[in-house]
DNA sequence: TATTTTTATGCAACTTTTTGCATATTAGAG
DNA sequence: CTCTAATATGCAAAAAGTTGCATAAAAATA
């Protein structure tokens, strides 16, 4: 749906290849999308055919040899097109919660590891971003200013992130001090 | 990939037509599981014949007839697999965050009309959750420790609607108080 | 020196999800 | 009396996403 305009946006701002496409869907968009290299590849293969980008390739002596893509007028007139227009609110599809809400069906030591695993990786990832957030703040009030939409983001994985561990920690307690097995709901 | 799943969960504590599943769909489960409703129709279609369900028609004089599915012994099994196995975190693709990323293509008041607008969506949902949270709560100590674990999925809407919420005010009044427009990062 | 990681791209097959269409009845609102 | 919403299910096609495989060279690690 829009990882054609999520590719857009990161090529808009900076000519790139496949490559550092799927880099930057790792790192700094990886928090609210994410894509894999194939996807990735795949897409800028239609997005080349549709004529919103264009590439040229770049033989390296030391690397393989690279395709840097740009985005093209008929890409940014498409951009800017769908920038205007009204997005959907996400879908949200949670295994965990689904896993959560049958847990009946699971030992109880069982939900706990697996709500255990689950924090370590918020963790850190909050860390993570929380890294990224101190490098911003001590950008002078020219730059702070020129990444303020991208940090604004980034706020938004950081209250997010801190709100799923608050989550954890109130379900970790609960299910703590609620030993007796729970039966299933009729 | 666990639509099946949810779709069993659903199942393993009630027998329910395509069309009730939907609703649940729309409802409880709906905050951490989005389904359409030929989505449901064709994973009920592919669980029958893995038989992991069966259905019996019942007719109905007053309303069209509909066909009430039920989980088998192989489902469960299956369920029970599922559910002690370790869940991937799950992937948010948010297309309102890649829309504020590349924000700087976009008028200002687009963007700020653009967060109202989903904010009232959010205000809305957490009004709805916070409802239900309320019958919870009125429930005697047996019901309550009957339905802990959905309530758990409730809490998790709760808290991360509030975050959204939290969210979206810090960016409204960044925006606000930038007033001047910010050029692309490079 | 041997193994693993990083850089760099892609095809093919499959599964999942979305979009658009289609049908049919009843209840309620205007 | 007409239109809309709710009940109830489904097909077909397209788009999007996943999984598995494949290649190839340099750089880093053991």
């Amino acid at each position: 749906m829009s990882l054609k305009h999520a590719i857009l946006v990161l090529l808009e701002t900076e000519p790139s290849s496949g490559y550092d496409l799927v880099k930057h869907f790792k790192r700094s968009l990886g928090y609210f999308w994410n894509a894999k290299h194939q996807q990735v590849y795949q897409q800028l293969k239609k997005l080349t055919e549709a004529q919103w980008v264009t590439f040229q390739a770049h033989s390296q002596s030391d690397k393989p040899d690279k395709k840097i893509y740009e985005i093209t007028q008929r890409g940014k007139e498409e951009l800017s097109k769908w920038i205007k227009q009204p997005v959907k609110t996400n879908r949200i599809n949670d295994s965990l919660l689904v896993k959560l809400y049958g847990g009946h069906l699971a030992p109880r030591k069982n939900l706990m590891q697996e709500l255990e695993n689950h924090t370590e990786i918020h963790q850190s990832t909050l860390e993570n971003l929380e890294r990224i957030e101190q490098l911003y703040l001590s950008l002078n009030e020219e730059k702070k200013a020129h990444y303020l939409l991208p940090y604004m983001t980034l706020r938004r994985g950081i209250i997010g992130e801190r709100a799923w561990l608050e989550w954890a920690e109130e379900v970790k307690n609960t299910l703590q001090r609620q030993s007796p097995d729970i039966k299933k709901a009729d």
